[in-house]
Formats: structure tokens, C-alpha cells, sequence
DNA sequence: CTTAAAAATGTAAACGTATAGGTTTTTATT
DNA sequence: AATAAAAACCTATACGTTTACATTTTTAAG
């Protein structure tokens, strides 16, 4: 790789020179700007962003930091999607930082990040008091929060209307007529989870009938606890008609388990849960689904970052977005 | 951010010395050392891995780059998780990279990879002639193709039988007594649909029957396609009696298009493709399908790559894994 | 006690860029 | 033609490391 030297010499010009036609360009005859973009092209020259950064902090590095709890979950696919749009138009590359739930690997990652001088970071913060994403906050990184927001910061959030969204689909359960309602939650101490729960229960109570705390299940948010809780469920003596799921892995763990089991759905036992996915409609059968718009959840937080980016005092946000109930034949 | 003059100046030696404590350690003072870590401690100071790139460009940048055409197709993802897996084992981070099957995105990216001087890199290149990354390989950067490899280029390569994997499925199909057995390929020019049509062909062509170019469709990899050109077959005169497709995508998006036509699985007509998915066994029906085993596939890219930074000279290998046929209730 | 060897520490240059401030050349004004 | 102003260009420095080399201190040997 040739550096702004080698071009500067073999345009006969100084350095100073060289990177004033790379950069703005002002104030560099015409001639000279010639000569040097043709010994840039002859040698291909491409600036180092690494001595880029290193040299200014206060310039772009043009690189941010995606941090997600589980790629594995489609949900947070679709929120990359949405944020590597975002981040393309306006010449971003991401650091993806997959901790999988592991807070060690959580702070390795965001370690890096940090050295690696980012201009900001995208994060679904473990809990609420995630101590590795604040520090960084209070470091003054900009950052932008997704799914969940940090309690007593002041940052800009983009979350989903969690409680609204399983309001509907209990409220809708219990009107078309399911008794016993129950729900396997995701990981207890993440705010969507406890929304979610408000929801389940607001939803029961305000049609006159009782929470049953036997049929509320806490799991990992993860396929297997799915599964497992949906199993611990359906051998209840007194099982439940209808199931709320936490998101769309346990959603996929239970219909996996009611399956198994040979139950009818929605005869035997309906189920409803959050986040749908492209193939839903191919399940069988067919899933009623609550819909969290995802990839609008990553280019509105990328938006944001990038606004925040330019204007690292601007007040934050916290923008709600709502989520949507699609009905087809699990429910 | 401190600096190593920040912790010189406060421990009260040289940066060098600093600098000897934190790296390898020798030939420094027990004494001295226990100040400066101390002064390290009280500074939080958190080396910046952009100087330290710039500074030896022989010593690692811990980064390495991972170029996917869809992050959209959870094969890839899975490939990801295999990656990440390895790289964090190893203490590399990975700026990823979805050009979504855009040239002109895939070149900006890869700019920006060799701008930020990564140590290697593992790519799923456009196809076989792929410039982009032809020119970062002669460029010196140890590279590792997964899916996919390049034409006359003595590179690493993560493959996976594609003509076998296919071969079996469509043979299994015929034994089956399907008679008009379709293909819905991805895009043609990428060497594992040529392959898989290689194996569509040949076990036609084994079990004594014609091959119907009529039955072959080409599309583009994306769930679009897969629903488009499944309406073009089931549309015929004379449609299929089978359809093998050519990736998740497409069989999804197949699937949706069976249903729509209300057409019974397999009795009317039945569908096998590539790639497993987790929540297959909850589709309607049960997805039969040829598996690949994505996760390995990143794992020992990860794994080669890694191999072959710390030994650039290693001749390249090519690894082939094998696919397996999981029957289920499509066909 | 010397003195040589070994250990500990320090100095300074380099990586590739941006840029402040200075110098030279060109253009415009009188 | 002299001079001021503007344009073009250059020099030198800083960013935060690593490391070759120089220097100082400690240890060991005679």
C-alpha cells in the first residue's frame, strides 16, 4: 500500500499538497491537482483510515459499533439489516459485536470498540443497568439504545411499544373466547420482557378474569427454553388454551412442543406471540404473530446515531415505535 | 482516553518502559512494574489499538473482516455465529460486511477493509471471478472463501458438496416416483447453483430420465424469486410433480406460493431444497431439506484464516464438507 | 575495589495523516 | 514598476504506539 508520501513524490508536490486535492481541494491550481490525481490513480494510493483516526480524533472514522444480544434471533437480524442500510448511505462500516448474553463478552467487545476509537455504537444493552454500555456513555461515546433503554441516562432509545403490543394480543386471545392464557417470558430483568408481562396482565384483569402465576414461565429468550417451558406447560394438570410467547425463538421452541405432542393449534391450544418473520405464513399453522417493524428499529436508531454524531449535544430521543397484531391461523 | 505519556508521566518512567510492562514484560524492575500498573489502574488506560495498528503493520490489528452477499439468508447467519465463535475464542473482532449481492457496495466495503488494514478476511465472493476480492488477494491480505471459491486462485476454501447434496436429494426424489422433478436455482452465475444443478442433472440422468430445461428456473437467491418461479412452474401446461430449490430463501418463498394455490404437500406436488433451518420441522409440512452444516463452515474458515495469518506461507487448502439429507414430511 | 556483563530504563524515530503557520509565486491595484 | 493581496505550496508537528539503540544501574566475577 502507497502512502501520501509516495504520491507526493512522484507527483513532485509536497504531502500538504496531496491531501489538500484528496481532501477539500481549495486553493490548488488546476495543474498541480492533475499530477496528483494521476500519481494517486498510478499508484493506487487508498488513504489509511487508521492513520486517519489516529491523527484526529475529533474527524470521522466512519466506523460504528452494532452491539446485539443474539444474532441468532431473527429479530435482531432485521435490526442489523436495518442499521447497515442506514449506515451505508452515509459511508459507515459496522464492528458487529454478537455478546450472545454474555456479559464477559459483552465488556471484551466493548473494549475493543472503544480502542478501536469508533464514532459511535448501536447497542441492546444486556439490562437495564448494563455497567459496561454506561461507562461508555459517560466515556461521552454518542449511543443510541434499541429494544431497551438505560435507567436514570439520559440517551436516545428506539424501542417498540412492548406493553401495548401484548395488550392486543392477550386482549385479543381473551376475546375470541381462551380461558386460561399463559405466558413464557424471555429473561426476566430485560425491560421488554417486564413490558411485555404488564401487557399480558393489564390485558386479563381489564376483562374482568384472574392472573394465574402458574402460567406465567421465565425462560433464557432462547429456542430451547421454548420447548422446555411450553413442555412444562401442556403437562400442567389444568393446561392452558392459549400461549403468549416472550419473542419469536420461544415462539418456535412451543410450536415445536405443541407438535410433538399432537395437539391441535388453535383447537387444542392457540398461540400468539411477539415478533413475526418473513416465513411465518409458511408455519404450520400459519402464526398470528405481534409485529415489531425491526428493520425500521435499526435505520431509525442509525439515523439517530448519526445525527447525534454531528451533534453530540442535541437533547435525546426516545422514540416508540408501535407494533402491529397480524392475525392468521394459530390464534 | 489516557495515553501511554499519561501513564508514564504519572507512574514516572518512560513510555518505553510502559510499554515493556504492558506487552511482553522483560527486563523490567518488579518495583517498576507494580507503579505502572498501578498508574494504569488509576487512569483506566486502555491502549489504542488505532496507533498501535499504524505503528507495526506487522503486528496484529485483531480485526478481521467477514463479506456475506445476505445477511437476510440465515445460512449466513449461521456461517456468522461459526466466525464470531472462533474469532472471540481468539480475541479478533469483525467488522461485517452484507453487500447484498451489490458490486458497488461489496468494492466500497472492501475499500474500507483494506483501509482499515484488517489481518484477513473471509468472503462469500460475488462469484468465481469476483475482482473486488481477487485484488485484495493479490494485494497480500490473507483471505478465506466460504460458499464459494476463485476461478485459477490458489486461495483457502470452506466448501460444501454441493453436487452430492443435491445428487441425493434429487435422487431421492425419483426413487420416491416423482416423474417431473423442477429446479428453482439461485443465481446462476455463483458456482453452488452450477453445482447443484450439476447434481439435479446427473441423478435425472442416472435413473434413466430426460432432463426438461423447461423445468429449470433461474432466479436470484431471494425469497422473491423462490415465490415467482414457483408460480411460473405450477402455472405450466404440464407443471412439475416436484420442485428441488436452491436455497432457504427460494423454498420459503416456494412454500408460500404451494399454499397459496392451495395445493397439498407432497401428494400434488412435493418440495425439497437446500439448507436446514431450526424451525423446519415447524413448517406446514415438516421441511425436508439438504443440510449444511453453516455453523462448521464459519467455524473452520475462522479457524483457516486464523491459521494462515500467523503463517502466510501455508499452501491453501480446500475444505469440503458434506451435506446431509433430512427427510421429513415434504417429500 | 575494579571491571565486565547483565539488567533496567530511557531516547528518538517511525507508521500515515491533517493542519497551523510560514514561504513563495501569481495576480491585481495604484 | 512597486506594492499589496491572494493563491499556491511547503515545513514541521502531533496523534499513540513499538522498537532499535543508547544509556544508566545493578550484579557478578576477578
Amino acid at each position: 500500500m502507497s502512502s501520501l508520501n509516495d504520491v507526493a513524490r512522484r507527483a513532485g508536490v509536497s504531502i500538504a499538497t496531496v491531501s489538500r486535492v484528496i481532501n477539500k481541494g481549495s486553493n490548488v491550481n488546476e495543474e498541480t491537482r492533475a499530477k496528483v490525481l494521476k500519481a494517486i490513480k498510478e499508484l493506487k494510493y487508498q488513504p489509511s483510515r487508521v492513520a486517519k483516526r489516529l491523527r484526529s480524533k475529533s474527524a470521522s472514522s466512519n466506523l460504528i459499533g452494532l452491539l446485539i444480544p443474539d444474532i441468532q434471533n431473527p429479530f435482531y437480524v432485521d435490526v442489523l439489516r436495518g442499521v447497515e442500510d442506514v449506515a451505508y448511505e452515509n459511508n459507515y462500516a459496522i464492528i458487529m459485536c454478537n455478546f450472545a448474553q454474555d456479559e464477559k463478552k459483552e465488556k471484551m467487545y466493548l473494549d475493543i470498540l472503544q480502542q478501536e476509537s469508533i464514532d459511535g455504537l448501536i447497542a441492546a444493552p444486556a439490562h437495564e443497568k448494563d455497567p459496561n454500555v454506561i461507562k461508555l456513555l459517560n466515556d461521552g461515546l454518542p449511543i443510541v439504545c434499541v429494544d431497551r433503554g438505560l435507567t436514570g441516562k439520559d440517551v436516545d432509545v428506539v424501542v417498540v411499544n412492548n406493553r401495548d403490543g401484548a395488550y392486543v394480543a392477550v386482549d385479543h386471545l381473551i376475546k375470541s373466547g381462551y380461558k386460561r392464557i399463559a405466558y413464557i417470558s424471555g429473561q426476566k430483568q430485560i425491560p421488554s420482557s417486564k413490558y411485555r408481562e404488564m401487557g399480558y396482565r393489564d390485558a386479563i384483569e381489564d376483562n374482568g378474569m384472574q392472573v394465574d402465576v402458574e402460567l406465567i414461565k421465565y425462560g433464557d429468550s432462547k429456542h430451547r427454553s421454548g420447548v422446555e417451558l411450553c413442555e412444562e406447560l401442556l403437562a400442567m394438570a389444568n393446561p392452558p388454551d392459549a400461549i403468549f410467547t416472550g419473542n419469536n425463538l420461544i415462539t418456535l421452541g412451543a410450536l415445536e412442543t405443541i407438535h410433538k405432542r399432537e395437539l391441535r393449534i388453535p383447537e387444542e391450544v392457540a398461540i400468539v406471540g411477539f415478533d413475526d418473520m418473513m416465513w411465518s405464513i409458511s408455519l404450520n399453522p400459519p402464526l398470528s404473530a405481534v409485529r415489531q417493524p425491526a428493520y425500521e428499529i435499526g435505520k431509525r436508531a442509525c439515523e439517530l446515531l448519526i445525527q447525534r454524531i454531528s451533534d453530540p449535544k442535541r437533547s435525546p430521543i426516545q422514540m416508540t415505535l408501535n407494533t402491529k397484531l397480524i392475525l392468521r391461523k394459530s390464534c
